[in-house]
DNA sequence: TCAATAGTGTCTGTAAGACACTATTGG
DNA sequence: CCAATAGTGTCTTACAGACACTATTGA
């Protein structure tokens, strides 16, 4: 087929952010208050329309710091930053009733905000559990009379979210983005916890991450944020891959 | 930001194929010579205008049927079909000169076709080893004077396109989405030793796979297509993951 | 004192890497 | 006969899972 810029049919492109972080044990996703129809007064992911001259990931990136005040640092980057990553596109016919619209959703991991939502126009954005908005522990999904609370295709965006979360934590050090600057061996293995929903040896947990070269630096410092006896800080280190994998434990 | 379905600027949206096979032992994409400018007589990915009522993957299917003949079963699909998902997207504003595309990456990995190409409009459709496309051997990359052979963005395309593959049949079955209906051990691990371009143990190697529960089934049959002792023909198991995984070797 | 968390060491089972050996074909 | 590929078995080592034990804090 030739390539006819004059006969294109006209699309939207939009990102979507799945923006986790881990609270209270638990697997957050950022959600916003839809203000119109359709779908209005429903949650959705937060997003936006990509301008004519940006790029996706920019468009991603400035979706993310209006909604937050986060700022990404792209791939790589080990500054305060949260990590963002694409995570795939989304573009059923009618997945907007109101036109066609392809959807690139990206992937948001960052540490629990002392502010929550220090943003510009976020005007109703909350942290909610991604086990709620995704119906996990009701049977698996959401009854008949009962309502999946996301807006669009957005329950599915999130679902591939949390499971590329859940699997990339395995083979990389990417865990530490959902932790401060400095963290305890026990903060780290609670985030692996609070993302696969498990619970881990804590003595065989510590072996696995102090003994895998590059993963983790100590910093000096000690803390006793969670009682008991003080525990190391450390830092993450500069390996991004972790070989052999810290492995997930059967369901 | 409020949701202006009328302000959105306009996008082209396309989806691009990276089609893998394996013959003589190496890694071979698919690529169309390009007819018209920009880029005109460069090799460039297979891919084409989504429609403006298509779905994204059947958009990809209907562009693979029309430039190898092959039909894709996507997801799950035992059938003689090639494994078919998407990869990611790309968009950046100058990536077409001529007017703001985003192209959605499809992956395709198939059998190594008896006829190369029986399509219908691949005019100039041929394989080539993703090596040379990507100007591996040479250095690493292409020299000052020499040009990458592949239009637009697709050399990265097609590099994200082939590490997809290569993680991929390390903890997926899908390595045999590259052989035939019915295969050998022998077959299947020059499978592995193409996409990876290592040597395996044949020996380690078999008593992997044979030993992997729902990973291969035998059929019975046996087969000396290559020489020597008479093999055992297998087909793919059901089981999608490879759990341990096939351990790819340092480099 | 106890409860809680941090950290080390030890045993066991699984499985990968290396590699010897046998089996069955074609030339 | 030999060369080539298929397939089995054996030894060693790495490492995960289970769990005993000590260390250091706060209540």
């Amino acid at each position: 087929m030739p390539y006819d810029p004059s006969a294109f049919p006209p699309f939207a492109v939009t990102v979507d952010l799945v923006v986790l972080t881990v609270r209270k044990d638990a697997l957050y996703a950022l959600v916003v208050r839809r203000g119109e129809p359709p779908y209005q007064g429903r949650w959705a992911l937060p997003g936006g329309f990509v301008r004519g001259d940006e790029d996706l990931e920019a468009a991603a990136a400035r979706e993310l710091t209006e909604e937050t005040g986060l700022r990404s640092q792209a791939l790589e980057d080990q500054d305060a930053g949260a990590h963002l990553e694409q995570l795939a596109t989304y573009g059923a016919p009618q997945r907007d009733p109101r036109m066609r619209v392809v959807s690139v959703a990206y992937l948001v991991l960052a540490p629990d905000l002392p502010s929550p939502i220090a943003g510009g126009d976020a005007r109703s954005a909350r942290w909610a559990p991604t086990d709620t908005l995704l119906g996990v522990g009701d049977g698996g999904g959401w009854e008949a009379e009962q309502q999946a609370p996301l807006a669009f295709d957005h329950d599915q965006i999130l679902r591939d979210g949390v499971e590329r979360a859940r699997s990339k934590i395995e083979y990389s050090s990417l865990a530490t983005a959902f932790c401060p600057p400095e963290f305890t061996v026990g903060e780290l293995r609670r985030v692996y916890e609070a993302v696969w929903g498990v619970a881990l040896d804590p003595r065989n947990f510590h072996r696995k991450v102090t003994g895998t070269p590059g993963f983790l630096v100590p910093t000096g410092g000690t803390t006793t944020r969670q009682g008991g006896r003080p525990a190391q800080l450390f830092r993450a280190g500069g390996a991004t891959l972790l070989n052999p994998p810290m492995l997930r434990p059967e369901v």
